[in-house]
This record gives structure tokens, C-alpha cells and sequence, in this order.
DNA sequence: AGCAATTTATACTCGTGAGTCTAAATTTAT
DNA sequence: ATAAATTTAGACTCACGAGTATAAATTGCT
């Protein structure tokens, strides 16, 4: 048995605690009591196992991206098994990742990252090297294979790859008001369906 | 003269200080103190003026993303003197958008926003309206124009001008590490470049 | 059972920062 | 010049929340 420090599950409590209650208030106006509560467990249980505030949100931080950047990545693998319809493919991977970008987590790791700047900025490049610029390379390396296979018409697959994400985020950010609205399922569809339309457009798939 | 409360100049110091205070740490973490400091008066004067430490951050929300929307609308004007090259003037459309998106005012809005999710959800609502929205419409106007003038191929004016300010933002987003990098005036013009490029490529200018 | 580690409840310290108050100084208007 | 309004410095109150301390209770282990 590894368990360094008191029990796993406080331990796994007390974190999916931290991540919704960080994500509701805030790192500052979050209170570790009501974290606490929130995990059904003594303040001190969580001082005993993260030992401060501060620690408790950077690991939250961690775990978060960790978590965002596994789910893009299966998300761009779907780009493996285009057979057939190469747009039809963009459109699953392009859905697939306006889900991850909507998802309540991927949401609430980009709040918090931009609600401290001056206290975790150390976090911001850690996120971005780990998650943003992961996902436009991977992306950008199938569209590179796609283009040699003679699929796609693409001059700058790294280009083409973080436009393709733009095409993505940018209507979502907007149409969901900054985050203050859920984007219904089919709206979402309707913005993957509309992204990959220009994206085709300008590289053309044969 | 309608000096309502104080001098005039006073009150315009203390929203100078509050801008680049809030804008570096952050509502919570911010002192009110260091406002006072930082526009040479006393705490009082800053209490005399504004109320509340709140209604401070309100009006200084609402007073950048006036300045945001009034710089943005008037870049977009720059399509009107589209005379010639069609592509041309998108470049300098997209140029001028990204450095709004750049500039220190408008980085410390989207920062300050997402800050406070719970306690000013409102504001980003009221900011979604006056800035984001009219952008997009505006900019979606004067595609339409051109459209009917048969000097672009566009059916859905609209969603080309959310899909054109995302293949600028969504690039500087990245290339920024999400605020923590100044991209340099060349990088800008490339990702305007880029982004103007893959716009015609999917909606041709004739 | 019995021992060690952990958790719990509760009460506590302590620093911080918002907002107030007061009396003196300064500015503005007439 | 003088009265009214505003600003200033500084001390002050007060609420809040991070983190600690302690002793009892619980859990896990052998």
C-alpha cells in the first residue's frame, strides 16, 4: 500500500470538492470550508493532506489539464480511421472537441487560469505547453499525414490545425456568452458542421 | 457646471489607477488602497467618488468595454474604403481587429470577466451585448453589402464574420499563451495574414 | 483486543483589507 | 475675504477566512 498520507478516498474527495467549488467562486472567494463540506470531511482532513489552499488549487489546476488534454487527444485520434469521407471525419473530430471545449471542467480550468494572473501565471504556460500547444501539434501531424496521403490540400498543416480549433472555439466562446450560457447539443453540432464547411472550403479534401 | 460629487479630475485619476490595478491583480486581490496610491489621493477620496470597492469595478468594466467597442467599430469602418483590393482591405481590417484584441485595455477585460464569475456574471452579459455581439454584426453588415455588390462570395454574412474575428482571436489566444506573452507587431501581421488568407480561400473576393 | 494513524469537532489566533470617522488643510465659488 | 465643499492623513472598527491546536472518536492493522 502507497498511501502516504491519510486515505485515498478523503484524499480523491476532498479534490473533486476543490474542483467544483474552485470553479464556482473563484480561488479567492472560494473558502477550504466550504470545500470541506462540500467533501463531507473535516477542514483540518483537507490541511493534512494538501497543506494549504494554494496547494490543494495548484493540483487541481494539474489534474484538470491532465484530465482536458486526455480527452482532446482521443478525440484527434478519430482523424485515424478516415477511411472514407475525410469531411465526415472532420466533422466527428471537430464535434468531439467542441464537447471537450465545453465541458464543464475545460470551462472551469480556463476561468480559474485567467482569475489569478499575477499569483499562478507560472500555471498559464504550464497549461498551454501541456494542452493547447499538445492538441495543435497532434492535430497538426495528422493533417500532415492526411495531406501526403494526398486527402486534404494543406501547405501549413500546423496552420491549418490551429485554425481548425479557432474555427471551433471562437463561435463557441461567443455563443455561449463568455460562459454564461450551455450551448444545446444541436447548436453545437451546427457550429462543428458550419467550421468544418469553411475549413473544406479553404483546403479542399478530394 | 454638473460636478456632481468631487473634482472632476480627482475622480478621472482614480479610474486611471483602477484600471491598471484591477487589471494586474485581479478584483479580490486588489487593494483599494493601491488604487488611492496609484492615482496620488487618499483612500477616502476613492470611498467619496465611487461608493464601494464594487461599484468601482463596475464602472471601470463598463467604461473599457465602451472604449473596446468604440475602437473595434471603427476599424471595421475601414471596410467602407474598400475600394480595390478586397482582400487588401480585410488585412487591414484583421490587422487593426488583432491589436484591439491585443491592447492592454481590452486583454485586462476578458482577464478581469472571468474573474468573478459568480459575483459579476452579469457584467459579462452586458459586456457580451456591447462589445462581442456588435462586432459581429456590424462586421457581418458590411460583408453583406459586399456580397450584394458581387465583390465576395458569401452566403451567410453572419456566420463569415463570427468565423473571420475567430481565425483572429483563436491564433492570438494561443501565440499569447493566453496573456502571458506580448506577440510582436510582425507575428500580428502574420496571424492577420493567415487569417485573411483562409478567410478568401473559402469565400472567394472576385 | 490493542496499537498507531487518521479523522473529527470545536475553539482559537492572527493577518488582512473594506469601509468609517475626525479634524485639519486645501480648493472653489461668490 | 469668506463660506462651502472637498480632500487629506491617520487612526479606527469590524468581518472574514486561512491556518493551528487539542482532545475525543474512528478507522485500519496484526
Amino acid at each position: 500500500m502507497e498511501t502516504r498520507r491519510g486515505r485515498l478516498d478523503k484524499r480523491q474527495a476532498v479534490m473533486a470538492a476543490a474542483f467544483s467549488v474552485f470553479a464556482r467562486d473563484g480561488y479567492d472567494q472560494a473558502r477550504v470550508e466550504d470545500i470541506a463540506a462540500a467533501a463531507g470531511v473535516a477542514k483540518a482532513t483537507v490541511y493534512n493532506h494538501f497543506g494549504d489552499k494554494e496547494t490543494l488549487f495548484r493540483q487541481a489546476i494539474t489534474d484538470l489539464s491532465d484530465a482536458a488534454l486526455t480527452n482532446n487527444l482521443r478525440v484527434i485520434g478519430l482523424l485515424d480511421e478516415a477511411r472514407e469521407d475525410i469531411a465526415a471525419a472532420l466533422r466527428r473530430v471537430g464535434l468531439g472537441l467542441a464537447e471537450c471545449y465545453c465541458a464543464d471542467s475545460s470551462r472551469a480550468l480556463r476561468r480559474l487560469l485567467s482569475s489569478e494572473p499575477e499569483q499562478f501565471s507560472d500555471l498559464l504556460g504550464v497549461v498551454y505547453d501541456r494542452v493547447s500547444r499538445q492538441v495543435t501539434r497532434t492535430l497538426g501531424d495528422k493533417l500532415a499525414r492526411l495531406a501526403l496521403a494526398g486527402r486534404i490540400r494543406v501547405d501549413d498543416p500546423q496552420l491549418a490545425a490551429e485554425q481548425f480549433t479557432a474555427l471551433l472555439s471562437g463561435p463557441i466562446e461567443s455563443r455561449s456568452r463568455f460562459g454564461t450560457r450551455t450551448i444545446p447539443r444541436t447548436e453545437l453540432r451546427g457550429i462543428a458542421r458550419d467550421a468544418v464547411s469553411t475549413f473544406v472550403k479553404a483546403f479542399p479534401t478530394t
